[in-house]
DNA sequence: GTGCCATGTGAAA
DNA sequence: TTCACCTGGCACC
């Protein structure tokens, strides 16, 4: 599930396992090959997230960038290492660990300027403490554009997804398509905050926990633990009215239509 | 068992 | 705007 959370996970995880470690590195898919040629037998030095990438510092002034995409995986496991199942862009291992990376969007090697780069592009990341809101504040408020997108634009704000977006978005009241420059500061802040504190609480659970405990009653069993987020045609769990989608920037919109009403014109 | 959709991005057209 | 990535969960048969 890759938001924002899950690669502090991987990039911690990783870190834990393998930093200060000597790594064989391979490409059984091949794609990564004559990479992975060049990093085999280096020491993994650390790993780290910005948003949704990962990036790995090696031995040796190497730089692995890895952004998992919609379906990727980079899972860690512990010995016996087994040959390959399926396509595995790339594996490590070390003495006491391997982990196998697959079907990611990403995986190449940066130079440093590439780092700069990639990082002068991101938006502030809430699950970092340095984090600055205002420099996302500062492009929302004097923006068209809605909400909705500019919580999911990677230079606005670095890590959030889909789920996150729907979720903190009826958390606030705000409806998706209300134009940024029709959100009040505090009511930004407060959305900030809140979203660092539930992406915090992700990366310590491991999933996204987004419905505020007085409510977790009104969660059925084995139904999706989520206000609105893929619930379109369901009740709202806090009115009852209709959640409703539709599609922006190609993804899906989930919102409910009296706890986030419509922008009528003023903020 | 089969088929669709999905937590995302970047390259190709 | 569409496709590639080519996994995994789930609804449906």
């Amino acid at each position: 599930m890759p938001e924002g959370h899950s690669l502090r996970r991987l990039a911690d995880e990783l870190d834990a396992t393998f930093a200060g470690s000597a790594v064989r590195t391979s490409s059984p898919q091949g794609r990564f090959a004559g990479s992975a040629a060049l990093l085999d037998g280096t020491r993994l030095l650390r790993a780290d997230a910005a948003g949704k990438h990962l990036l790995v510092d090696f031995e040796g002034d190497r730089l692995l960038h890895v952004h998992l995409g919609l379906y990727g995986t980079f899972l860690v496991h512990r010995p016996p290492v087994t040959p390959p199942v399926g396509q595995v862009r790339l594996r490590l291992v070390s003495e006491d660990a391997w982990a196998d990376l697959r079907g990611p969007t990403a995986c190449e090697l940066y130079t440093p300027e590439q780092k700069v780069e990639l990082l002068a592009r991101l938006g502030p990341d809430p699950l970092r403490p340095d984090a600055d809101p205002l420099r996302a504040w500062e492009r929302i408020r004097r923006s068209r554009t809605p909400v909705g997108a500019l919580l999911m634009d990677q230079s606005v704000i670095a890590g959030i997804g889909n789920v996150y977006r729907a979720e903190i978005l009826f958390r606030h009241g705000l409806h998706p398509l209300r134009p940024g420059l029709a959100v009040r500061r505090g009511q930004f802040l407060a959305l900030w905050v809140d979203l660092a504190e539930l992406m915090a609480d992700g990366v310590r659970v491991g999933r996204i926990e987004t419905v505020r405990p007085e409510h977790l009653h009104l969660v059925g069993p084995g139904e999706r633990p989520a206000y609105v987020y893929r619930r379109a045609g369901e009740p709202c769990r806090l009115c009852g009215r209709t959640v409703l989608t539709e599609e922006l920037v190609g993804r899906n919109l989930y919102w409910c239509p009296r706890c986030q009403p419509a922008y009528r014109g003023r903020a």
